[in-house]
DNA sequence: GGCAGAGTATCAAAGCTTTGATGGTCGTCA
DNA sequence: TGACGACCATCAAAGCTTTGATACTCTGCC
């Protein structure tokens, strides 16, 4: 329409973050997880007993999604959520053994990503990277209120 | 685990997208549109008559996600398909008047947004981000076949 | 003519995600 | 003690997406 494709930045955004997630999914199914599943864990391993809601400010994602996905996660024997001691409404979730194999199996190879992509740049052009999208970020809000 | 969050890239361009995505989701809602939703009637409307396998390349997602948006776009009078006149394994799809109203409303806040990144960058930054998100796309394939 | 291969459409099963709406729990403050 | 506000978990409805499988159509080649 009124903007050519190719002048539109977030595209290029949206398909290395595709790329990425693509390359991600196809890595951590090998240990039976799919990439937020991933995601979950890994915070999960670092932070034992947090609370879904907890694990989903930390995952960048609703409460409900993250009920979902714990859901799943529970059913398959990767994580046991108990009634917290004290505060009854909070549910205590912490990995399994086999939560915690799937995980390691996964995170070798999700690694082994983010470290091809660490390698393929100097640490100028990470930070240079990281700036960018930042504002890329900012960008995209500042004029959110209109 | 074996590596620290903040070393990640991966997970800013990650963060960069989902901001993008909420922010394109928000404006097009205005139009009672999805982002994908938007996304295909903006390719149909320069490509009248496009099968949804040609639909779905474009939008770089597979034909059965294409298939079920249609659908609910069918469903809502925002488009039409109809069989190929000689090729009949071929649904073409065209807008309809009121696809090509909401594609109007939507697009010129999701140009906004746009124009506002776009505007965020000098041409120089903008051709840099590009290259390091392309390098970027690059390391994540090199060695998907590990 | 007839078969194989490529392209197209679609059903089905699983999962993720969002918005919207409930209902339970806890702490605070009047 | 009781109301209010903050938080937590979850149901429900809609949509998007992927992998896997099925079926139909057209083209090219034998």
């Amino acid at each position: 329409m009124s903007m050519p494709a190719d002048e539109r930045l977030g595209l290029d955004v949206k398909r290395a973050e595709q790329t990425l997630l693509a390359a991600k999914s196809s890595a951590v199914r090998a240990a039976g997880l799919t990439v937020p599943q991933y995601a979950a864990l890994l915070l999960l391993s670092d932070n034992p007993g947090m609370s879904a809601a907890a694990l989903a400010r930390g995952c960048m994602v609703t409460p409900q999604a993250m009920t979902a996905l714990l859901k799943t996660l529970d059913e398959r024997g990767l994580v046991t959520r108990t009634p917290h001691p004290w505060h009854r409404a909070i549910l205590e979730t912490r990995l399994t053994p086999e939560g915690t194999k799937a995980l390691g199996t996964a995170d070798r190879r999700a690694v082994a990503i983010e470290r091809r992509i660490s390698d393929a740049f100097t640490p100028e052009e990470r930070e240079t990277l990281r700036s960018l999208l930042a504002r890329f970020r900012e960008a995209v809000e500042g004029g959110g209120a209109s």
